[in-house]
DNA sequence: GATTCAATGCCCCACCCGGGGCAGGTGACG
DNA sequence: CGTCACCTGCCCCGGGTGGGGCATTGAATC
């Protein structure tokens, strides 16, 4: 025997069919501490001095080089929306020039900056993360600089500082003791002045960026910064869940908006009980009102909607589906009744 | 005073519903055949020859080209879920190589194909878009290598040929009239064996592309393809183009499938009659029986799917339709009634 | 041959649905 | 103030639905 979906019409959707919305949208919890990839990227010579940029070539034109890069780019647009989208982006990055301590920061308008994702070995961690967001965060140039509409997507610290970071308190109570001699980041502006931060360290061991490798760098920075933003607008408009559920949320979207432009509040309630599958003891039931009152009801929608039973009134529904796409959020009964152009 | 579809059982489809190819869903109207950027791109040396590019040089192997290349490429991303990302796309990829009519395919593995975008003038629109829907799309070996699982993300009519185009139907009863001289594709492969192709063709003024050409072409194919490919993943895209006709589709398989692993053959037809709107006199006059045998059906299905009443029916209907992808094209009704994994 | 299923069709009966009528109370609007 | 829409609820009544019973014929299976 059949029974209705549990849902309570104020709006709690049953486990059993829709719980495709159910996701969290903070990344923190999506990214561990302790990054995914870092075992494969430990397989690297991460250890070792990296090469020497030859001054004999300019930057990125070996076509070697740029086919790599285009490879690498390509792989990182796939993995737009997706929780390897950082990691990809990062190894891309990489691939062209290296750097310590990948990071990357979320510097909210209004709330303390967020690591989305890190790469860090666990010893830097404290003085990375957790001393930094203990205050000296504020004093941070490319804090700042972030923060005070910003207008370049790529950024070097010696440039920012004027070569006067020495000199600065943040320097001394911080940043002395982060172990790392050269910083530069990628800046992607997203919407009401927030900011993500791709930040790239260099360690004395591996020396500061040369110009070669900064003018790679700076080569990159249109795309990449591009990247970082149509990354957060794929998630925060939930697009990847718009498309993975398909016809499921086609069909929850119908059940809450077919017939919504001609029928009154009650109405509405009444309707999305019978299409979600209610009987009318059961309707009356769950809204607290008489048997008499649902079948009252019943009939003004019938008159509205001009069908003159449930069986009409569902077939109507099913090929109001149709609709769905050109009503864009709104009734597609609307749509359906209207003559077409 | 709502009746039901006008539907032949036999199985041809009703106007009122899947008229899918006279309806909004045909983009030509989206599309004036004069495109909207014409103007801008007329400002460029268009009706000049293509510059034949120096031998003395590999593909993008200067560094003004490079930048420009990921300059256009940002464009190209910030574009993306957009009007303007295949206006984009388009001038970005004719930054690196010159082409004529550029036109982007919607292949999709249940419908007839569509054109989301073109830039062909006028005149040439007729054999491009219209003559090539009435028929021989299916010839077409860039629609066949669409439809057959492809692999690769760019083709070159040449090579997939074998230089036998010529020798092709195809070519004498419609490729010849194009007057086109040279053609090659990229392809974005989507979800369930839909392709999204982005055509490059060369006039005779223009001559063939070059072999440098094609490899500077070639180097872009894979961001090129994966951008194309996440822009169908955007909201406004993925609903218009993908979903809707696929719930149509999908609505009418359920229809054929819903129940056929549980009940007669004639079962399945007094069923499709109900789900379609179809009442109880309507059935037995279009089935040739008596009011009387279509109520036994009625009975008999009832009995067999569980329920107790076409209400309850309806609703196992609209249900078991979130199970039409699982299964594949047969009854989604087994999936649905099956304990869950 | 016996059994089961499918297709067809007649009958009885309880009951819910859906059309209609009526009513009271509230709030918004001209 | 009058009118209308909305919410709530009671009643009457005709008719179709859905449960059940029974029957005949044909095909398939054991």
């Amino acid at each position: 025997m059949y029974s209705g979906p549990e849902y309570n019409v104020l709006g709690e959707a049953s486990p059993s069919l829709y719980t495709t919305a159910n996701r969290s949208f903070l990344y923190r919890k999506r990214f561990p501490d302790k990054p995914q990839y870092l075992t494969s990227l430990a397989c690297l010579p991460t250890m070792l001095p990296y090469p020497a940029a030859s001054s004999k070539r300019t930057a990125m034109n070996d076509i070697n080089q740029l086919s790599k890069w285009n490879r690498d780019l390509s792989q990182v647009i796939a993995a737009l929306g997706s929780a390897q989208f950082f990691p990809t982006l990062i190894a891309a990055i990489q691939g062209q020039v290296r750097f310590d301590y990948p990071q990357i920061w979320l510097y909210h308008r209004d709330l303390p900056p967020q690591v989305l994702y890190h790469e860090i070995p666990a010893a830097a961690v404290t003085a990375q993360i957790t001393t930094y967001l203990e205050g000296p965060y504020r004093e941070d140039p490319f804090y700042q600089t972030s923060m005070n509409q910003p207008r370049s997507k790529f950024y070097r610290l010696s440039r920012i500082t004027a070569g006067k970071l020495r000199e600065t308190e943040y320097y001394r109570d911080y940043y002395a003791d982060t172990g790392t001699v050269d910083e530069a980041i990628y800046l992607s502006r997203l919407q009401a002045g927030s900011v993500i931060n791709l930040c790239m360290m260099r360690l004395p061991r591996h020396g500061a960026f040369t110009e070669q490798e900064y003018e790679t760098l700076y080569l990159l920075a249109e795309p990449i910064s591009e990247l970082i933003k149509s990354h957060s607008e794929h998630d925060e408009f939930a697009v990847t869940h718009l498309i993975q559920p398909g016809i499921d949320h086609q069909i929850d979207l119908a059940f809450r908006t077919f017939g919504a432009s001609m029928l009154s509040p009650r109405e509405k309630d009444v309707l999305e009980l019978m299409l979600r599958g209610y009987g009318t003891d059961t309707s009356a039931d769950r809204l607290g009102i008489a048997l008499e009152t649902v079948r009252r009801h019943r009939k003004s929608i019938y008159r509205k909607l001009d069908v003159s039973s449930q069986t009409d009134l569902f077939s109507l529904f099913i090929n109001s589906l149709t609709c769905l796409g050109q009503a864009a959020g709104d009734d597609p009964l609307r749509i359906y009744m209207s003559p077409s152009q």
